[in-house]
DNA sequence: AAAAAATGATACTATTTTAGTATCATTTAA
DNA sequence: TTAAATGATACTAAAATAGTATCATTTTTT
C-alpha cells in the first residue's frame, strides 16, 4: 500500500528547504537544490499556495514562502491536498454488494479506515521529520 | 484513496456466491451469475486457493470450495493477498527525508498506519457483508 | 517603456500500476 | 479418449500517477 505520493514528497522536501533558507524561496532555487524537476515541483507548490500553506509573490524576487508557520503543517496537511478522499457513506465495491445498502457497515468502516489513517497522518509534523 | 482493489472486490463477490451455492462452484458458474470476465476471475480465484482460503478440484464436477470456515473469512485476508505490504522501518520517500534516519519516527508511524488500516479490515468479515 | 525573472493556468505526454486476455498444460470424471 | 474443469504464465489494455511544455500575468530593474 502507498501511502505517500511522489507530489507529497515532493512538497515536504521543499518545505524543509524553504525554511531552511529562512523562510522563503523561489522554484529555480529549490530544483536547483533538491532533485525535483522543476515545472513539476512549480505545479506542486502552486497547489500548496491555492490552499494557504503558502503565499507567493510574482516577479523578480519573488517566490515562496509560508502562510501558516512551518511548525504547524502536518503531513496529513499535505496529502489531504493530493488525493481524493472518500465520501461518507459511499460503497467502496463497483456495485454495491449488501443487498440492503442501508444497513450497510462497511461502508462507514471504509470512511471510519480513512479518518483513522489521516488521524495519524495529522500526528506527524513536517517539522518533526526535519532533523529527527 | 482506494482501499479495495477490483481484484478484492471479485474476490468477494466469488466467495459469497460460492456460499450461496452451498458451498461449491465452478468459474463459469460463477461468472455466469456474477458480472465478472472469465479469465480474471480465475486469476483470482487460483491466488485465493494457494493460499488456503479455497481449494480446488480439476476436472469435470470440480471447482472451488472452501477451505476454511466462510464466517471466518475476514476482508484483511482477501486484501492482503492483492496488496504489497510496507516493509516495517522503511523509509516511505523515495530518498529518505531525516539526516539520521536512524532516528525517525515516520518510518515507524507509517507502518504503524498501514496496521490500523488492516486491523480494521480484520473487524469486517465476509460474512458481515452478506446480507446485513 | 522594455526586458528579465518570477508565478498562474492549463493542456499535453510518458511511465507505472491495475485490470483484463490468451494460450497451453494438467487433471479428472464420464 | 474426450470434455470440463483448474494451473501457470506471458501478453495487452485502461487508468492513475508522474512529468513536460507553453503561454499568460505580475513585478522589479534598467
Ligand atoms: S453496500 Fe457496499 S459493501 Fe455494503
Ligand atoms: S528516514 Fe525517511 S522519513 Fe525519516
Amino acid at each position: 500500500m502507498k501511502i505517500i505520493k511522489k507530489e507529497v514528497d515532493y512538497a515536504i522536501r521543499a518545505l524543509i528547504f524553504i525554511y531552511e533558507k529562512g523562510g522563503k524561496s523561489s522554484i529555480t532555487e529549490i530544483c536547483r537544490n533538491m532533485n525535483a524537476p522543476n515545472p513539476f515541483l512549480r505545479k506542486i507548490l502552486q497547489i500548496l499556495s491555492k490552499n494557504g500553506i503558502l503565499k507567493s509573490t510574482k516577479g523578480i524576487g519573488g517566490g515562496f514562502e509560508f502562510n501558516k508557520p512551518f511548525g504547524e503543517i502536518t503531513l496529513a496537511d499535505i496529502t489531504y491536498l493530493f488525493t481524493e478522499k472518500i465520501k461518507k457513506g459511499s460503497c467502496p465495491f463497483k456495485t454495491p454488494i449488501c443487498s440492503n445498502s442501508h444497513k450497510c457497515k462497511l461502508k462507514f468502516k471504509i470512511s471510519e479506515i480513512e479518518d483513522k489513517i489521516y488521524e495519524q497522518l495529522s500526528s506527524v509534523k513536517i517539522s518533526d521529520l526535519w532533523r529527527p
